[in-house]
DNA sequence: CGGCTTTGACCTGCGC
DNA sequence: GCGCAGGTCAAAGCCG
């Protein structure tokens, strides 16, 4: 995937509402979308008449595109099979509300109830590639697999672990027919904003949960100095951690109540989504650093037996 | 030590 | 009511 360098690019947050933040192409507004989801709300794709963008500017915009979908088209407002809201009646995974339910008891009593299948709704589902995978920036808990008829894939399960009581789910498993594609299904929200940086930093992934951010300053730090290709040694990334704490400590001490932020921090959920959108879309040549959303997805998602194998695959 | 993954057991919904 | 399949729990072990 190449790099993003947002030449003509902006980033737009304008206002305190959740979904009036936007991309812009030379002021044009192109993509609107929901900061707390962090998809595409909709296809503005409001170019001018006989506008013709640089063709290499297309290919950026196709590249942040792949982010939330893997088709593009940048001239007219694309068919998805992705980011499908499944009808009600054949939804049956839970829904927000459902989630909260703790009326019942589980084995243990007192304990919450676990969610029934019924009645659940909110459940959105994406065909994404395992590149596309990682564009996913949530800090996700896996807390179960299972097996799943007629596919030779487990499923896996996750919820946030950004905020704890968070209720948004998620589940991963490859297609069955399309080896290289992955599914998977968001049920519930996420009752907070987009994280700054994932908090996620035990067990295996820990380090690279921690790295990835600054990482990603990192890259671009190298980008600016020429330096596309730069291997980066454990004690640069920790000494970065350090900086850029302190750092994110200062700016937000410093930032007031801003209405329309180009690339700023603050604590304003919308203006935290812009960075965030800014740092995923500045540099996608760490992978290995996104592989952190899905440290051994090799081993979850495909068969044991085939583990080995594909895992330099995707 | 805190938080992660793994994995078997348990619970629930649904079809028959 | 029974059995299957899917979803979740929670103990154990791992990691830095």
């Amino acid at each position: 995937m190449s790099n993003l360098y947002m030449e003509n690019w902006d980033l737009l947050a304008v206002g305190e509402s959740s979904n009036d933040a936007c991309i812009s192409y030379m002021e044009n507004p192109v993509f609107s979308f929901d900061p707390w989801s962090f998809q595409l709300e909709e296809d503005l794709m409001s170019f001018p008449e006989n506008f013709e963008p640089n063709p290499k500017d297309l290919d950026e915009l196709e590249e942040l595109y792949k982010t939330f979908y893997p088709e593009f088209n940048p001239y007219s407002v694309p068919v998805l099979e992705e980011h499908v809201v499944e009808p009600e009646n054949q939804i049956q995974q839970q829904s927000v509300s459902q989630s909260a339910n703790i009326s019942g008891a589980n084995k243990d009593s007192g304990k919450p109830k676990r969610s029934s299948r019924k009645n659940q709704r909110n459940r959105v589902v994406q065909h994404v590639t395992a590149d596309d995978l990682q564009s996913d920036r949530w800090a996700w808990r896996k807390y179960g697999q299972k097996p799943i008829k007629g596919s030779p894939y487990p499923r896996s399960y996750y919820r946030c672990s950004s905020l704890k009581g968070c209720l948004a789910r998620k589940q991963v498993e490859r297609s069955c027919s399309d080896p290289g594609v992955f599914i998977i299904t968001y049920t519930a929200e996420h009752s907070h904003g987009h994280p700054t940086r994932r908090n996620s930093l035990a067990g295996s992934t820990r380090s690279h949960n921690k790295s990835s951010t600054v990482a990603k300053s990192l890259a671009n730090k190298c980008k600016l100095h020429g330096a596309e290709e730069t291997v980066l040694s454990s004690t640069t990334i920790k000494d970065e951690v350090v900086k850029h704490e302190s750092i994110n400590m200062e700016e937000q001490e410093m930032l007031g109540g801003v209405d329309q932020i180009h690339r700023d921090k603050s604590l304003m959920p919308n203006i935290m989504l812009s960075d965030e959108l800014v740092q995923s879309f500045e540099n996608f040549e760490f992978e290995g650093f996104f592989l952190d959303q899905f440290p051994d997805l090799s081993h979850e998602v495909w068969p044991v037996n085939e583990s080995a194998t594909l895992t330099g695959g995707c």
